[in-house]
DNA sequence: TTGAAAGCGCTAACAT
DNA sequence: ATGTTAGCGCTTTCAA
């Protein structure tokens, strides 16, 4: 059996509110009490019991963090920041991979909830828009990160993927490029939404036509691209230049690319997003747009535990900056 | 205020008791009452507190998982494995990253400890054997995973390093080199030191000299690998072929090799070991062992189970194949 | 088939 | 400065 806050106080001979005071650094306890009860807490190699604790205070000291999947190189570095955030503020971190399944999301937030959580960070897909208002009917505490669902109900963190995907492609506009193709994202998320936007925007500052043809809508993976790749190959008139939703899916874009003996930049530029460090290891090196990755983790505990703290504060989004990370492909 | 058992005990106007039946599915209800209170705890939205329970019952449904750091692409893997099993059996993980520091890995346990976690998946450094001993002697479900600080107190999940490395260098030598080198891990890990004697052992069975001017410590990456492979090609007698510890190692030979002006696998051939998802995609593709990391993280929750379900379970080491993955790198 | 009561390990009024 | 008591939300004897 654990040795109980009971046996403190049986071994010191007090009571357990002693004990209980000299735990949660309490004054109105002797000097000399209080030494003792440490050392027997020594002796005894006692460690509080945060579950009950936690049943009284209400509070569990943990938060839950919500991702699509932890495999995807996108997630582990925001991952690492949340973690030594909130260990670095008194708080664990429970991990949930949904896939993008709404019904796993869901139950995510059921777990959660019964868990006692004391707040959710989570990156859910469009479609559960529900999850979230009825956690805001409860008032209670969530962040969104990466990908908005609901705005204006909890403060998301993340970048502006319109402008950030603008400036990409207004860069390989400027390196002389007309014929652009836009490998989109998994449209089932704003960041893919917006990327395509964003797209769509700079073509048409720069007026430069809009066709279909040289947009085909993916889902953020390698092998999506890798097809696209090919069906943009077989176009009559084929671009010059593709812009992919994120890193993983430039491999693909690569992939094909090297299969069809087609050299990068020369025969076609080709450019990212998000700066995964696969990026930079690449032949040629990918050109991509750089995500603050861990400051957003960081950036996400901080304003979680903040709504944590204060039932009321007005917490604003927080959107963060991107850099055009220019290297060899394109 | 949330809605608790006693909510809906008063609504159904009958006991906590007969809530608490039918929240567990025990029999000795009667249908009418327990389609009553089914339907009273679905009106209100009831969620049972898993603090409170697990309290009572001494038991959190939560796992700790110990790793130095999900950024590694080596952990992610293992770490998704891990959720997925761990949530369909019923069962959360905590996550907890170290990067190897003996305080942060017994601050962990520490803490998993306190918030009375069921059992433990650990990947900690040398030197840490006695926070092990400790739990052994609390009784507490551990299993470690990939490397092994103590053997035969827990179970270890992990695959056989010495023959790992020893196949990758068989193949090197007979793929007609003799001048072979190796940028080692860090050697405060079991897999590192494994990988090296396997090397080694190769040599020695082949009638190679083993040349201290071959062998570099590093620590698995990307960084370390890139200087070493520096040092390595300023040798008098540089060798035809290196076998790096790991596939981020490899990555830093890569680049060290270009910046080189030298042809892989003409000038120089390059081992990997992991086969992470980077492997593929690095040019020219990556020879690698392959591990099987998802299986690795699955079949350590489910040992981990089984001593969480039965204290005297003996379980045994759970040793994986590699696969040795043939690419263009040698 | 149902309920009353004790207790899991702790904190927090409220006494003294 | 210290102790008594109630109670957090639940499960589980034990009794009816």
């Amino acid at each position: 059996m654990r040795v109980t806050i009971k046996d403190i106080a049986k071994e010191a001979d007090v009571s357990i509110t002693t004990v209980s005071r000299v735990l949660n650094n309490k004054p109105d306890v002797g000097d000399d009490t209080r030494a003792k009860i440490l050392k027997i807490i020594e002796e005894m190699n006692y460690n509080p019991n945060s579950v009950a604790r936690g049943l009284v205070m209400q509070k569990t000291h943990t938060i839950g963090l919500i991702i699509p999947d932890i495999s995807n190189p996108f997630f582990p570095q925001i991952v690492r920041a949340v973690e030594d955030k909130a260990q670095q503020l008194g708080y664990s971190v429970i991990l949930f991979n949904t896939d993008n399944h709404l019904e796993r999301e869901r139950k995510a937030v059921e777990l959660f909830k019964s868990k006692q959580i004391d707040g959710l960070i989570v990156s859910l897909s469009l479609g559960n828009e529900e999850i979230l208002k009825n956690l805001k009917a409860s008032n209670y505490p969530v962040v969104q990160i990466d990908r908005s669902v609901l705005d204006h109900i909890y403060p998301l963190v993340s970048i502006d993927n319109i402008k950030s995907a603008y400036q990409m492609v207004e860069y390989l506009i400027k390196k002389g490029h007309k014929k652009i193709a836009h490998l989109s994202g998994d449209l089932n998320t704003t960041t893919a939404r917006d990327r395509l936007s964003g797209y769509k925007k700079a073509l048409k500052d720069y007026k430069i036509e809009i066709k279909k043809d040289y947009i085909i809508e993916g889902d953020y993976t390698q092998d999506s691209a890798y097809k696209a790749t090919q069906n943009l190959l077989g176009l009559k008139s084929p671009p010059t230049a593709v812009f992919a939703a994120n890193d993983l899916s430039a491999a693909g874009v690569y992939k094909a690319l090297f299969e069809a003996d087609l050299k990068i930049p020369a025969d076609m530029a080709v450019a990212g997003h998000d700066d995964i460090n696969l990026a930079s290891l690449l032949k040629p090196e990918l050109t991509t747009m750089r995500q603050p990755k861990y400051e957003m983790g960081e950036r996400a505990v901080s304003v979680l535990l903040k709504m944590i703290d204060d039932e009321d504060a007005e917490i604003e989004d927080q959107i963060l900056n991107t850099d055009l990370i220019i290297r060899e492909s394109v």
